[in-house]
DNA sequence: AATTTATCGATATAAAAGTATCGAATAAGA
DNA sequence: TCTTATTCGATACTTTTATATCGATAAATT
């Protein structure tokens, strides 16, 4: 089998993103160059990445937008939504409770559990919130293998074992903490501190740039 | 100059985020071998990573915690904060003005903004929220120049040109809208839906896979 | 004091990702 | 109908990123 590149994988919902405007703009088909010029992707680059969803295009004319869109979606499994728990309903959590596009990218959280007793028993965006004493047991009724993790750093290693004890193999991780899990468990990391890294980074070396600048005149 | 690769940047912060971890357990040394351990990441991408800060190990022992966390801070420019402003109070918006950890990180938000009436003269988590009008005059004074973006995708591009008309020039982008911008203003997208494809197409792989291991039985 | 061991940091090699080139296909215009 | 322009998709090439190797160095051990 060939393995995707991750970096693929990561600007297919770029892509999607743009198709599915498109389409609410009418435009029946799009082309790879377009894509690119767009997204900044170079075109040899987009043509790989939408050869790997399976899709072909027709020279001159380009791709179907709903074929393409249909394309991404199966690849990345986003058409029929898999359930999934919330674990921390603070600050983030809340927000993800309250984000309506995750249900259109495959994701349906089903229910949310948080220490906190004030939030036990209520309910945010049609999401009921429970106790941790309830997790175990509706994790494996409901069959729930997608956990999204937005507890305190502190509690993050031992709440992800808490989920993976309970038959989760996918955690989504909004932590800044390593989490180390057993082999075959997926962690994937929204790593808000790695694009702020970059952002820094970059913004102090156009801003130390400048300065130079400035003074060599 | 040397220009510093994207990742190495994106894996600062977490060597980081361990180091001050061990600080806290009263750690004073720290290797690369065991960085790169906890990581995952291999050993000598860990010594070209730490390389690049600057800062020298010793052999047998390693690296000062402490020094490493200031090379670090120091490299990602963390050590002091960078006044910022927000704009869009709703979920994601209101779940960053919660965060306490961006100061630690060198953000300060200074001020969101909102179109919404209601939130306008509210405050959260000690930050005020102004009407749009106020943008403008604010963000001119107080020589603001990076902005975080959590309005709905529609308002985008509008919200970070006038970010940009005000003299913004780095955007902290949470939308997944590709913001077309012009040069010499640094966009940094935090992209949740390229994190969640990641997750969406490994799990539906080794599902896959399991299923077939199965039948094959 | 000599030896072992763990680690560093430099250099070399390998793998992955990105970019360029080119022929083929197809629609639109001459 | 023939030509031209545009796009596709395959292959070759380049650059970037990651991994392996190796000598040097400093602490710990014999
Ligand atoms: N707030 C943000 O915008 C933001 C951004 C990036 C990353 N993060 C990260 O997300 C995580 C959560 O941040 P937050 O700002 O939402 O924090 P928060 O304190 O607002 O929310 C954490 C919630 O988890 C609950 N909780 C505590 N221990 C728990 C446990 N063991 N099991 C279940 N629930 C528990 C708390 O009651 C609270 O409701 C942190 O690791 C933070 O670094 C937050
Ligand atoms: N909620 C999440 O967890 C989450 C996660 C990932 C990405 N996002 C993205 O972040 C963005 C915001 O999401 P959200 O869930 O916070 O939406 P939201 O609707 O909860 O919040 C948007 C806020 O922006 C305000 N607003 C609208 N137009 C504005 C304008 N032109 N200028 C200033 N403020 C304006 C609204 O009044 C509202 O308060 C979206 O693009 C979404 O895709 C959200």
């Amino acid at each position: 089998m060939v393995s995707i590149p991750v970096l693929t994988l990561k600007r297919l919902p770029q892509y999607l993103e743009l198709l599915q405007q498109f389409q609410r703009e009418g435009q029946s088909h799009v082309s790879a160059t377009r894509l690119a010029e767009i997204t900044g992707v170079h075109v040899t680059q987009v043509r790989k990445d939408l050869a790997l969803t399976g899709v072909v295009g027709v020279p001159k004319v380009g791709h179907k937008t709903a074929e393409l869109i249909e394309a991404i979606k199966s690849f990345l499994n986003w058409n029929d939504s898999s359930s999934c728990f919330l674990v921390g309903a603070g600050h983030l959590g809340s927000a993800l409770l309250g984000y309506q596009e995750l249900s259109r990218k495959g994701l349906s959280i089903v229910a949310a559990f948080d220490t906190d007793p004030a939030l036990s028993g209520t309910t945010v965006n049609g999401v009921k919130i429970y106790g941790l004493d309830r997790f175990a047991n509706l994790c494996r009724r409901l069959h729930i293998n997608i956990g999204i993790l937005t507890v305190p750093s502190e509690h993050a290693q031992a709440t992800a074992q808490m989920m993976i004890d309970n038959g989760i193999v996918a955690i989504w991780n909004f932590t800044p903490v390593h989490l180390d899990v057993p082999e075959g468990v997926i962690v994937e990391n929204v790593d808000m501190s790695a694009s702020l890294a970059v952002l820094s980074h970059r913004l102090a070396e156009k801003l130390h740039h400048e300065t130079k600048v400035e003074r060599s005149h």
